[in-house]
RNA sequence: CGGAGCAUAGCGCAGCCUGGUAGCGCAUCUGGUUUGGGACCAGAGGGUCGGGAGUUCGAAUCUCUCUGCUCCGACCA
């Protein structure tokens, strides 16, 4: 591609709205504009890379024995009515209406759709296993969409759905489907991890997610610094301390805490760690709906936690008698009920239940609160002073936390999530009633996976991995150039044109996708070399009537670690980034 | 959805407090001089100051309101 004939849009500053570096970069650079929040549209560069991406994920699932197929973006609520999500999805979905009045929604995922295409075509076990997949637009109506393509509404999304006789078969679709997944961020040279994951609102048994490490990941992943264990922290569990209790020493006593509620408050105002104070959450219990419609409220039920934990919600809400969603209770049910605002609320003499996380079961003599605003009680015991109810893994890990494997210990890091892997069981084919018949003529449910990359997010998230202070640099496999040729001082000999021309088709010719910088003579040199830069192209060849004066040119290497040019001849270069790029 | 903030040329910003001719840098266009790291000189184009209402002789500036966007917290590829 001639510089002269492309839309290159760089910017020297970026828009102020741009807070993480890869969508800094991916706007300075060209590839993107906003149309509207969490609305992009993907210039000529931006798109080159995104259908990058794209190619090596389809190489992937079709060596992974999966079919393309296309569905439409817009359907019918009908579908999402049978399974029950139309209610359940909430403002992400995208809801319209046709001219006639009927529902329908902008497809924030494909289940239903692939689901009701397989109850009509797939009526025998010998069909089975079924692995489908496409690469669509998908539109999710974020709350808050940021970071540029990494959340947005309207993405790109690689979604895959298999179809199985019986467990057996969704397990092995499931591991090559694991396999395919680790091939692809392989290949896009990028820095992941597999981790176990809950299933969330799609529901099923087991979940992997893929992450990109990076700092301005939006996910926790807890990892064991001795084995191989990782998961997302909301997921990962917290084991029991190997401790007994220790046996009260200290008695109960009530101290004046006035104004000091939070944690790090008391435990600065008292001069006591944070590990040895509790916290008492009051959420909402678990209650029928037709409890709700009859306007009763919920119980409260109250969650305590070592000050120096955090609560998880979402294995608080996974027990059985809270809420789910975790709903924390309104302050005016706290006072009601209990008698004092939350910010003094502890464990003792309350009549709800008391869930203990297993780490705050095992403390004694600890700090909590009174139960009355500005008071705690010190030297508070369990059994003799407070009662618990049940004791749960209520909280997240921590770095240093024992691996929930017994192997070495809990170190965090911050991820991108970029794919997601489920063993959906039969959720959506019996709600939809997709049956096969078995070998013994019987109706059987199908058993189904699903499988998911954001495209467009691995984009992002390859920059947020691979960018130093003068702009991107691509992985080999994803750059929108291979190779870029830069003509300096075209006006002052022919060679410059003739040679770097020379060049430029016998790489076009060999299938190398170059760039080649035509631009005339009002662009100067250093505009060049930085737009080549910020661009992230790999490869770079100089012409200039200077070099050539001397008979060299120069080759450069894109790269984070510092390297210098290398001049070499014309005659050369051809071979030089053949054997660069392994092409014989 | 709760809290905070912003909205002035394609982009980055000033002007607003204290009302009185709409400005700067980058980008764009023209002419010229330059050419190995985002050039220089001279000139030019580009704005209903987010929309609406109000106060005022007069509003980018003060008041109200609507809209859009961004940031911090709960959800997801």
């Amino acid at each position: 591609m001639r510089a002269s004939q492309y839309l290159i849009s760089t910017l020297k500053e970026s828009p102020s709205d741009a807070v993480v570096i890869s969508h800094q970069l991916m706007l300075r650079a060209g590839m993107i504009r906003k149309l509207a929040s969490g609305l992009y549209t993907w210039l000529p560069i931006g798109l080159k890379t995104l259908r990058k991406v794209e190619a090596v994920v389809r190489e992937e699932m079709n060596a992974a024995g999966a079919q393309e197929l296309l569905m439409p973006a817009v359907q019918p609520a009908e579908l999402w009515e049978e399974t029950g999500r139309w209610f359940q999805y909430g403002g992400e979905l995208l809801r319209i209406k046709d001219r006639h009045n009927r529902d329908f929604c902008i497809g924030p995922t494909h289940e239903e759709v692939i689901t009701d295409l397989a109850r009509n075509e797939l009526s025998s076990y010998r069909q089975l296993p079924m692995n489908f997949y496409q690469v669509q637009t998908k539109f999710r109506d974020e709350t808050r969409p940021r970071f540029g393509v990494m959340r947005a509404r309207e993405f790109l999304m690689k979604d895959a759905y298999s179809f199985h006789i019986n467990t057996e078969s969704l397990n092995d679709t499931y591991e090559r489907m694991h396999q395919a997944y680790c091939n692809v961020f392989t290949r896009l040279g990028l820095d992941f991890r597999p981790v176990a994951a809950d299933t969330g609102s799609i529901g099923g048994a087991l979940s992997h997610e893929f992450h990109v490490l990076a700092q301005s990941g939006e996910d926790d992943i807890a990892f064991s610094n001795e084995s191989s264990y990782a998961a997302n922290v909301e997921l990962a569990e917290a084991l029991a301390p190997n401790i007994e209790r220790p046996s009260p020493s200290a008695s109960l006593e009530t101290v004046e805490t006035p104004n000091q509620h939070s944690i790090e408050e008391v435990s600065a105002f008292l001069n006591i760690p944070s590990n040895s104070i509790i916290k008492t959450l009051i959420v909402e219990g678990d209650i029928s709906d037709e409890d709700k419609a009859a306007g009763k409220k919920p119980e409260l039920v109250a969650l305590v936690v070592r000050g120096d934990h955090e609560l998880n919600d979402l294995k608080a809400e996974k027990l059985a008698g809270v809420a789910s969603p975790l709903e924390f209770a309104k302050e005016e049910d706290i006072i009601e009920q209990l008698g004092c605002k939350p910010g003094s609320i502890g464990p003792c003499n309350l009549n709800i239940e008391v869930i203990v996380d297993r780490s705050a079961a095992v403390l004694a003599d600890f700090v909590c609160g009174a139960n009355q605003d500005g008071k705690h009680l010190s030297g508070t015991n369990w059994e003799r002073d407070a009662q618990i109810s049940r004791v749960a893994d209520i909280r997240n890990v921590i770095q240093g936390d024992p691996s929930p494997d017994g192997k070495g210990t809990i170190e965090i890091k911050r991820g991108i999530e970029v794919g997601h892997i489920f063993q959906l069981g039969n959720k959506y084919s019996k709600a939809l009633n997709a049956t096969v018949l078995d070998e013994n003529g019987k109706s059987v449910t199908m058993e189904m996976g699903c499988y998911g990359i954001g495209v467009s997010r691995v984009v992002a998230a390859a920059i947020e991995q691979n960018h130093d202070d003068r702009g991107i640099i691509w992985p080999e496999a994803i750059a929108p150039f291979q190779v870029s040729i830069v003509q300096i001082d075209a006006n002052k000999s022919e060679d410059v044109i003739n040679l770097s021309e020379s060049l430029y088709e016998q790489l076009t010719d060999l299938g190398i996708e170059v760039f080649l910088d035509d631009r005339d003579k009002k662009t100067s040199p250093g505009v060049k070399f930085a737009d080549a830069e910020l661009m992230g192209i790999p490869h770079r060849f100089v012409y200039s009537s200077r070099g050539l004066k001397n008979g060299v040119i120069e080759y450069k290497a894109r790269a984070q670690d510092k390297n210098e040019a290398i001049e070499l001849k014309h005659e050369d270069a051809l071979n030089h980034i053949k054997s660069i790029l392994g092409i014989k």
